[in-house]
This record gives C-alpha cells, structure tokens and sequence, in this order.
DNA sequence: AAAACGGTCAACCGCATAACC
DNA sequence: GGGTTATGCGGTTGACCGTTT
C-alpha cells in the first residue's frame, strides 16, 4: 500500500506554534469546525500539516483541555489505569476528563514512572511524597500556567451562550463531519470526553451550500468581521473577539490553557 | 557568571486501522 | 475485495528552562 505522506514537504512549517497560527487554528475551528484535517490549514492560512494542526488542537487549544498539576485522585487514576491497560495512553486519558493522551503520557514518564523504577517491590506508589513533589513543581509551573491564564483567549465554549457555530455545508462537508461524529474507536475507548466532542461537533452541521467555495468567508456569519491578508497571501478573519489592540493571549480569559 | 546537566513537555514521526471509493 | 485516504495512537525527539557545579 502506497501511503501519502502527512506532510508535503515543501513549504510548510514545522516546530513550535506561534501566537498567530494558534489564533488562526482557534478562529477557523471555532468557527467551521474540523472537518477535515488534511484541508484545514489550507483553509484556514496556515502553512503546517493537517496532522501537526489537529494535534495542536486536540494537545492545546481544544476547549477545557486541562493543564497545570495533577491531582492526587487523577494520579492514582493514571497508576491504577497503567497497571490495568498498559500504555493505552488515550484510554487512561479518557478517563480523566480535560486531559489529552499526550499529556498522560508526558506526566507518566516524567513523574510516575520513576516511583515504580525507586521501589518496584513494595507499594508502588507513594502519595505523599509524590503530593510534595507535585507541590515543588507546581512552584514553577504556576508560573507558566499564570502567564498562560492572562492569554485570555476569549475561546467560544460550546457551552458558552455567545457560541453559535454555523456550520460547513456542501453537502460532501457535512459527510465528513458525519464521519467524524459517528465513528468508532477500535480501541474500545469510546468515552463521554469522545461522545461529549462528537456532540459538540454535530453543533456543526447545519445545512449551507457555499462552503467550499466559500470556506473562510461565511457570508451569514455573525462573528466575522472582516477578513485579512496574512504575510503568505491567505485572507483569513478577523474576529470581534480578537480584539486586534491586545496581545492576543491578553484576551484568554478564563479558560483552560 | 557561565557552563554543564537534567527534567519537562510540545511536537514530530511512523504505524495501524477505519472509512471510503 | 483491493487500493487509497484520513484519522488516531504511541514512541521518540529536541527545544527550552531551571538547577547544580
């Protein structure tokens, strides 16, 4: 089988994401959704790998994505889960609501797996020094988490009464969507985090015509602005809430980052 | 003060598999 | 049924940052 590669090589940008890809990324998923990651950033002017952008999504700016310290309840959590199912980091991850397989797996490696490494015969795990430790850490992290907090990403919640996404449309869009919405996991984790997502994502579907040709610049749309040239020549929107005068992670307020 | 070291975590890569044609 | 495409997953890497020497 021939695979396509993820990425067409040429042109596009790898590496750490900048404020303005993450806005662009947030902006158009917000507004359109996913419907198609491979398509996505070719829509929504960005020069990354449909690949690299759903999982700066997923990672990162997804709402209620939960960063920050563990909780004693959540680490115990992801022992008793890594005990049970092995490395299964998106089922452990699916049980703990806000956090993503790649930040299960990072916290595992870098804080868990060393208690099981200092003492594998006894009880594996101890709370309490891992608690004091958590509490160390959280010293330096409260710092990036305080810095990530005044980003102030107005970010539309699904949940938030202002959101009211209008969806994609032809009719070949909204099959994607129902794609994503309906499938499966074959890794018998379906769980309320997916079922809540593939929920917030049928919000998606509303009948339109003009999608594809109109991808970015949603003619009905009541939170479009106006729309803009980036330094590569994509037009993307302006939005009300990306209020232009400040930083733009000024204005993440009150959501998870 | 600065170089070396070690820990953390965002992001990439390759593979597996579901979905589609 | 077989080829192709899209997505999801887990392993790994490397940049960054704090700590130690």
């Amino acid at each position: 089988m021939v695979r396509t590669p993820c990425c067409d090589t040429s042109g596009l940008r790898k590496g750490t994401w900048t404020p303005e890809e993450d806005r662009k990324l947030i902006a158009y998923v917000t507004r359109y959704g996913c419907w198609n990651w491979r398509q996505l950033p070719k829509y929504a002017g960005l020069q990354r790998c449909g690949k690299s952008c759903r999982l700066r999504w997923l990672n990162y700016l997804r709402p209620n994505v939960k960063r920050g310290n563990y909780s004693m309840e959540e680490e115990e959590t992801i022992i008793r889960l890594h005990e049970k199912l092995g490395n299964r980091w998106s089922a452990i991850a699916a049980q703990l609501p806000g956090r993503t397989d790649n930040e299960v797996k990072n916290h595992w490696h870098t804080n868990l797996k060393k208690h099981f490494k200092d003492k594998p015969s006894e009880a594996k795990y101890d709370s309490k020094k891992e608690s004091a430790e958590v509490n160390k850490r959280g010293k330096s992290k409260e710092k990036e988490e305080t810095k990530l907090n005044d980003h102030n990403l107005p970010l539309i919640l699904e949940s938030s009464p202002s959101y009211s996404p209008q969806e994609p449309a032809s009719s070949d869009q909204s099959s994607s969507i129902n794609k994503y919405n309906t499938v499966k996991s074959t890794k018998d984790s379906v769980t309320d985090d997916d079922n809540s997502n593939k929920a917030s994502f049928q919000a998606y579907e509303v009948d339109s015509g003009s999608f594809w040709s109109e991808p970015f610049f949603w003619e009905n749309s009541n939170m479009i602005t106006s729309t803009t040239l980036d330094s590569s020549g994509y037009e993307f929107a302006e939005f009300p809430f990306l209020n232009g005068e400040m930083d733009f992670y000024d204005q993440l307020d009150g959501f998870y980052f």
